[in-house]
DNA sequence: CAGTGGTCTAGACCACCAA
DNA sequence: TGGTGGTCTAGACCACTGG
């Protein structure tokens, strides 16, 4: 009696219910039924709905606390870290017409840190990209990313013109599963100020990203760098969630090395 | 046969395994024991164990594919959003010296942008709050913080140099459940300058932080501008986890619609 | 005190991966 | 083809919230 045919049930109850919740059925504030109305109503089983609420419940849609009903949270849901690992999705989402060009790509040995993060030994030979996205026929973001060997090639191949890196390389076979982001702020050189058209020395909005396959093995590390005023980054956390985490002893924590 | 008396199971099995592949037991890279041999081991069910496994998962610190064993992902996790809910709680857990003082504090009226945040009428009375952060006693980020009548009177009273007003508020009974981030770039104005001895005009990280209580009902609404190259925002995620936020149809969406 | 969400179990079938 | 994770069920007890 499972379904994973095609969309699990608790992945369609999941979108009913945030549907109706961002059609504002139950209000801003308002309650959810109970669990066990929920698992009647849709023919399913409490587990199901439980999976499905636990969906909205990361993003932030729903509250949850024993005891009470969930409780609806605002809406917004403006752009999240969930669609940032596809600038032309990111952009697509907002409505915005996404462009981008390769300026640059060539094969070179990785150096220290590329190497690391890509989890390769010293010296690989990695495939560099340096791409400008546009939205709306204006630049706003450089993007300077290194694959290794194996996607490399494929990325190679593609038409400097392509507008989504990331749906060619899915549309061959490489899937992307998860992402790290690390979000800091740097300043222009000067190749980021000719190609953003700002002054040089501008700050800019910088993020890091290790893209990885559903194996764990790293498939792209990239360093964008946005114009400031075009991008903002959203997370939302539920404390609940997250609470063991800094419960924690800090174990095999050496020092704060941190990048 | 629930525990919820204490730590829930799960959350101990996910300490145990967390401390495991952090210790190195798997190797990176390396396989975890299949769930059931897991569930076997430590005497629960299946189901407990995938629980415990799907915060690890949430965490970045393993992978998981239907038909083969979950893999464990890079260990670094250093600082990332969980965190982020107190600057306080996110020092010391860097090893860090956190530090704090009241700069200025006033009873005023909210503005049409935090009244909507808090979710308020417009021209409510709000508690204001400026802040200068330091670590090791060095300044790193001016906070601004609105709070709504009942958490202000809360924080008026507390001694203008208190390190952590989260757990303050916390030991007053305030529950902090939920939190938005959204991070962006700005410009030192002379207050920021001065207090954080920067240049004026100097680039800084901005966040913008709503955090709502169990109920869902806004308790903060707060800005922080940190100094350049004090702090880095971290987030991971998993693209099967989010892959349906993507896929739902328009819904009630006003403008710009959705894919 | 009744209702509700949190935790846990035991068992089932399926889809997918690797051998 | 066998092992593994993904999905689903049915039922149970508990902790907490609210009237």
């Amino acid at each position: 009696m499972a379904n994973t045919q095609r969309t699990a049930r608790y992945r369609e109850l999941a979108a009913a219910l945030r549907a109706d919740v961002l059609s504002g059925v139950y209000g801003e504030g308002g309650r959810l039924p109970s669990e066990e109305a929920l698992a009647a109503s849709h023919g399913v089983s409490r587990g199901t709905v439980r999976q499905a609420l636990a969906l909205l419940r990361a993003e932030g849609v729903v509250t949850s606390r024993r005891g009470t009903r969930r409780v609806v949270l605002e809406q917004p849901r403006v752009q999240s870290f969930a669609e940032l690992s596809s600038f032309t999705r990111w952009a697509r989402s907002l409505g915005e017409e996404p462009g981008g060009s390769v300026l640059e790509l060539r094969w070179r040995e990785a150096d220290p840190v590329e190497a690391e993060r890509l989890r390769l030994p010293a010296g690989e030979r990695v495939l560099w990209v340096l791409r400008l996205r546009t939205l709306g026929g204006e630049p706003v973001m450089v993007e300077r990313t290194v694959y290794p060997e194996p996607v490399g090639a494929l990325v190679e191949a593609m038409p400097p013109d392509a507008v989504s890196v990331t749906e060619l390389l899915e549309a061959q076979g490489v899937v992307l599963a998860d992402a790290d982001h690390t979000v800091d702020l740097t300043l222009a050189d000067a190749d980021d100020a000719r190609l953003l058209g700002c002054a040089p020395e501008a700050p800019l909005l910088r993020e890091h990203r290790r893209t990885s396959d559903p194996t764990g093995v790293p498939v792209e590390w990239s360093e964008d760098r946005y114009r400031a005023g075009t991008v903002a980054f959203t997370v939302h956390n539920s404390l609940a969630a997250t609470a063991l985490a800094r419960t924690l002893p800090s174990s095999a924590r050496g020092v704060s090395r941190q990048e």
